[in-house]
DNA sequence: GTCTTATTGATATCCATTATCAGTAAGGCT
DNA sequence: AGCCTTACTGATAATGGATATCAATAAGAC
């Protein structure tokens, strides 16, 4: 006889739903007032500092789901460490600053154009680019 | 009595002399040989099985001082990972697909203009920039 | 050949990030 | 309010690329 076992499910094949925490909130809010790009250990010892007991695991976790959402951007700092940013969700590009940080966002029509454009020159699909401008902003210049 | 020594030096603060040895050759050679951007420890491998008993350490250094050199390019791979290629001495840019690692070589004067006018124009000095387009090759795309 | 020291490589170490997994709590349901 | 499923958390272990050590080796200048 077939063990039947009765099995409430919302649809077939759902996409598990998300759920809000304090530590979800924290991390976003953390990630909001910070200037430039932060890295998750930075953000992590920042919101430890503010009393919060926040794991660092979920830090990194939080932060991966914002990038995966579109609402942070991340990109690879000088030392290879990931660094994130609080921004907005259409795509764009930063000139960052190696001194404090502080990221400018701007526009690269240009550059996107161009990029494109060189890409469907050689054949190549499913593009997508790196764009960053580095150096040191007029403050940190002196 | 003062213990003095006698010291032949070419300058006073002389750059330590190179020394040719067949483990910079080789990786030269292997880098060489490759199709796009490798990393060390697939060069270091590919070095091993072919018979060369060279360290991995030496493979990361070499790799290293050739970039340093000017040499060799280097550009920071999908999981994060330094990747290496044999490069000529001029600045550019890199087309590279995602599938076969195959890369290719491209013009990016437009790109760079835009980049230095970009942050000139926000008053940021010592300026780089990182400009690379990803994708699949022809190939790869079927 | 002799000497200095740049270079090597086995190994230990670092460090950012991810995997584990048992315990916790969000939130749908009754 | 109480229940129940399971998404989520976090202390910790594990991973993996890259670098630091340091004794042994070998360029290459003399
Ligand atoms: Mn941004
Ligand atoms: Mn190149
Ligand atoms: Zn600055
Ligand atoms: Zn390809």
């Amino acid at each position: 006889m077939k063990n039947t076992t009765l099995v409430t499910m919302t649809t077939s094949d759902s996409v598990p739903s998300r759920r809000q925490t304090w530590q979800k909130d924290a991390v976003l809010h953390a990630l909001g007032t910070s200037q430039g790009f932060v890295s998750a250990q930075q953000l992590h010892r920042q919101l430890t500092q503010h009393g919060s007991a926040i794991g660092l695991a979920t830090v990194y976790r939080t932060l991966n789901s914002l990038v995966a959402d579109g609402l942070a951007d991340s990109l690879v700092g000088r030392e290879g460490e990931s660094l994130f940013r609080d921004c907005s969700k259409d795509h764009h590009h930063h000139l960052i600053c190696n001194g404090c940080g502080v990221a400018v966002e701007i526009e690269a029509k240009q550059a996107e154009a161009w990029a494109s454009k060189v890409a469907k020159d050689h054949g190549f699909t499913d593009v997508s680019h790196t764009i960053d401008i580095f150096g040191l902003c007029k403050q940190c210049t002196k």
